[in-house]
DNA sequence: GACAATACCAAGCAAGCGCTTGGTTTGTAA
DNA sequence: TTACAAACCAAGCGCTTGCTTGGTATTGTC
């Protein structure tokens, strides 16, 4: 099936069961959870924080959730599910591999900075609250949706049109990608979200703006 | 004064009173607290896990700081105080711009991964425990240290040797920096400091390796 | 050797934490 | 209407938290 938006990547997950439907009681929570967990961290956040954000007692968050940690944990299987969906699909549409790159730079700047964003921030910057345990099943999911990138990058390097390593271009572009969150305002004018995609194409030495298309 | 190693550079500051001498107890506690704040987290560390470090009752912490959040300024401010004096000596020590951005890439890389790499992971990951006020402190040592970037990278794009935006590369080169403590173990073998300052430069467009020494 | 000032200890307080418990309401289907 | 499970409330338990207190060593100075 080749999918064209968000949302229809998003009702085809939660036909799987692989991601909560945000209309649900557990769905409305989790994502009342990224957005506290991302402000104010999780440690920081308590459970009748999260309780009071869905209008319920803190007690009954433990029908749902049998510890706080599993409210974390599902923020970050959840995010990842829909990104890897997302950006495999955002691949897909473009033929080169020039074209690819753009592609996913582009979907993991609005997963970072749009709807998904708090969720996105909360798996960068939450990572040691979890338990080694859970650690380890994140880790899994995390692998699939590397090897996206790399087998996209290493093409790249392969046929000499990147300059350095693409492990490590990967791993700077992580770090890049994800530190955006921290400054770039679209909605106060100035850069667009395919403005900034461009600029990060042009570090990378990628000059001739917007993409080929095929 | 022209300085040659990081040790001079403390040195003079320890003189100024501006950091505290690793060697008193001050210092010592700041340099435990800024390891337990980048292993644990700011919240998860307790002021038991800080007095148990240093070996002394957890009461006895607030004869040196009155709160537990004035520590975590501490580590941040001389941290930054350091650094900043670090770069500038880094960058004073060559003449041609893209040797300047060479030397800062790779004294940033040095503190992030290097001695005072805790310290560096709690600036970057820390940030929102801080009090309104104290983030504003703070904020305004950090104004001094980018500007130093900013002045490097805005001659090198007005001189048409970098593609991207002055601004954009920088916050680019923060999160990509401050990333590689999560990824980067020369110890491990492989990658050199020195090699991945390369491959850096080499991913902004600079190709020719060692940058010029003159 | 007197005398502060500094550095520390031992004990514990008040508040907030994650989570449990026993019981009530709400939704669903026969 | 009855039956039953899912969803929720009200209350609070046991524990940990940052921080305080009153007192005791240790250190530097003349």
């Amino acid at each position: 099936m080749a999918f064209v938006n968000q949302n229809e990547i998003l009702q085809s997950l939660i036909q799987d069961q692989l991601v909560s439907d945000p209309a649900s009681a557990r769905g409305r929570l989790l994502k009342e959870a990224a957005t506290l967990f991302r402000d104010k961290g999780y440690e920081r956040t308590t459970v009748r924080d999260l309780a009071a954000a869905v209008g319920i007692q803190s007690g009954s968050l433990f029908h749902h959730f049998r510890t706080k940690e599993e409210i974390l944990k599902a923020v970050m299987v959840e995010t990842i599910r829909l990104n890897t969906a997302v950006m495999q699909a955002a691949a897909d549409q473009v033929d080169s591999p020039q074209g690819k790159l753009r592609a996913l730079i582009r979907a993991e700047l609005e997963s970072i900075n749009g709807q998904t964003g708090e969720a996105m921030a909360v798996l960068v910057y939450e990572w040691r609250s979890l338990s080694d345990h859970s650690q380890g099943e994140v880790l899994e999911l995390r692998d699939i949706y590397e090897n996206l990138w790399l087998s996209i990058l290493e093409e790249l390097s392969q046929s000499g049109r990147l300059a350095a390593d693409a492990f490590i271009v990967r791993r700077m572009l992580t770090g890049a990608l994800s530190w955006t969150v921290t400054w770039y305002r679209p909605e106060r004018g100035g850069l667009t979200l395919d403005g900034l995609t461009d600029q990060v194409m042009a570090m990378l030495g990628f000059v001739d703006g917007h993409a080929a298309l095929s």
